[in-house]
RNA sequence: GCCCCCAUCGUCUAGUGGACUAGGACGCGGCCCUUUCAAGGCCACGACCGGGGUUCGAAUCCCCGUGGGGGCACCA
């Protein structure tokens, strides 16, 4: 069976930063079109103004490139049917609507927004449903015309046929059926010129040769809507598919400012800018929101090639999903026990200069398989292995202090350690673990003990990587010098 | 208030009338491994929102409730 190529599109509002529910539906559109071989689109929805963020457009195509969601047509990058930013566009919009005056479709509106919140008052008042009243809609061409040349400010309305329901069809959800009347006369042009979304998605949709629509569910109200004006065209529909939102961690209601802000506190973001710094791999955060309203029956650790595989729009899922950021820890972390040494090294070497450290590529090598299945986010490598880089450690006299001993039992492990070490040739683990072993076998000292005495001296905290292995790396002078110091502090108690 | 959508373990989900003793994953609990912390292995706990139908048979189809979500702008 042959699959036709699939032109699909992701087209944020450069009103914010870019989050989780932008990130997942670029990936379901991206996927969809690099699958059936076909292309997937940056385009800018900016003509709402007002609500215009400067940066936020640079931040989107920052986060997709991170994610790896490279886009083969976009504003920066130009393609067959740019521009792909919507204020450069007007002239398009503005020949659309006209088109849909002219035959009928739509109609030139002089009501003025103060008239249009009075009625809505009213309305309201009356127990009415808020909608516009419709002044408009039967004007005289004529009398229009004259009030358009004598400079009166106008919109554009749609025609919303009176009577009837339209059905839309949803590929998630099946055909959605609505009453004509419940649908409105909404704008599609506004004073300014610059069209609505509902305007200039469907017109950059259809010239675009957008095959798949795949947004959020909050555009299922004004769905039929939509539908009306691509047929008001005799355009053909592309497939929609509207996505499932994000709950918040609790499942009840979504995001807010509130829930982002208190993920942040506990290390965690809903926005894409945030991960990286956060310590979150791509491969990590696409996994885990690919998978929030999409089902998969087994095995959901994938790659996006992986992904790639797998994916079909039959197998999203039409319902809500909650946030679950501990899932998002475990495919971090999965992610990054796939890395391969190199590639890891290379992600870490950023988390331990911001630290200050200077790291050498040698160490930073070796310490890779150690690490390696302790770290749940990249900045993990700080807690595990900040010690290889630091010229000296200051461990915490009460730490060192092996659990069940006292001070003095404790330097006497230290003592002794420095003595063992002292006389071997190297420092190979495989050397040095053995004369330990037996030291633990004579001393009455349990291996918890001499070896815990060891982990603080030499790396400065009670948590580390396998200690032999560590104090190789760390190559047997600096391991000397660190006992030392131990033995000094465990002393001075 | 009106309209639309959704409904399986705590969470993400598999399931498309018999293969369901309802599967997987995260988390949680336990055990094994173990010098710490992890990783890994094994085990356990844990769900078809309720009520009516249809059918020999329903998680699966229909209706009604209930719950949740979204929308009702010259915002997207």
């Amino acid at each position: 069976m042959s699959i036709q190529p699939a032109r699909t599109r992701f087209a944020p509002s450069p009103t914010g930063h870019l989050h989780l529910g932008g990130a997942r539906t670029a990936l379901y559109a991206y996927l969809l079109a690099k699958k059936t071989g076909g292309q997937f689109i940056l385009r800018i929805e900016d003509t709402d103004l007002k609500r215009t963020v400067s940066g936020a457009e640079q931040e989107i195509m920052d986060g997709l490139h991170w994610l790896g969601l490279n886009y083969d047509e976009g504003p920066d990058i130009g393609g067959p049917h740019g521009p792909y930013r919507q204020t450069e566009r007007r002239e398009i919009y503005q020949t659309h609507a006209k088109t849909l005056v002219d035959n009928g479709h739509a109609y030139p509106c002089f009501c003025t927004p103060e008239r249009l919140e009075k009625v809505r008052q009213e309305q309201m008042k009356n127990k009415e449903n808020p909608h516009y009243d419709g002044t408009c809609r039967n004007l005289e061409p004529d009398e229009a015309a004259k009030r358009i040349a004598s400079g009166e400010a106008y919109t554009i309305r749609f025609k919303m046929p009176h009577d009837g329901v339209t059905v839309a069809q949803d590929h998630l959800r099946g055909d959605i059926t609505i009453e004509n009347k419940q649908l409105n006369d909404q704008v599609i042009l506004k004073t300014d010129g610059l069209p609505t979304y509902h305007l200039a998605a469907m017109v950059d949709d259809h010239e675009m040769k957008i095959t798949h629509v795949m947004r959020g569910s909050e555009w299922l109200g004004t769905f039929p809507l939509h539908v009306n004006i691509v047929r008001a065209f005799g355009w053909d529909e592309p497939t929609w598919v509207h996505l499932s939102v994000f709950l918040k961690p609790s499942g009840k209601g979504k995001m807010s400012k509130r829930e982002a802000a208190d993920a942040m506190k506990d290390g965690y973001s809903i926005f894409v800018k945030d991960m990286q710094d956060l310590g979150f791999t791509p491969e990590g955060v696409l996994n885990w929101c690919g998978l929030m309203g999409w089902g998969v029956a087994e095995d959901d650790v994938m790659t996006v090639e992986q992904m790639l595989d797998r994916f079909t729009i039959d197998s999203l899922t039409p319902s809500p999903a909650a946030i679950n950021f501990q899932k998002l820890d475990h495919f971090n972390a999965t992610h990054i026990r796939l890395l391969t040494t190199e590639d890891l090294a290379a992600r870490l070497k950023p988390y331990f200069t911001r630290e200050g450290l200077n790291v050498n590529d040698d160490v930073l090598l070796k310490i890779i398989p150690l690490i390696r299945e302790r770290l749940t986010t990249l900045d993990d490598c700080i807690s595990f292995g900040a010690f290889f880089f630091k010229d000296e450690v200051s461990p915490v006299s009460d730490e060192l202090i092996a659990k069940g001993l006292d001070a003095k039992q404790s330097a006497e492990i230290a003592r002794k350690a420095y003595e063992i070490l002292a006389a071997q040739p190297d420092v190979s683990h495989e050397r040095c673990e053995p004369p330990f072993r037996e030291y633990v076998e004579a001393s009455g000292f349990n291996a918890g003990q001499v070896f815990g005495v060891l982990r603080v001296a030499v790396t400065g905290q009670k948590v580390s990587p396998p200690l032999f292995e560590s104090m190789e790396i760390i190559g047997r002078d600096v391991c000397l010098k660190r006992i030392q110091n131990a033995i000094a502090i465990l002393e001075k108690m």
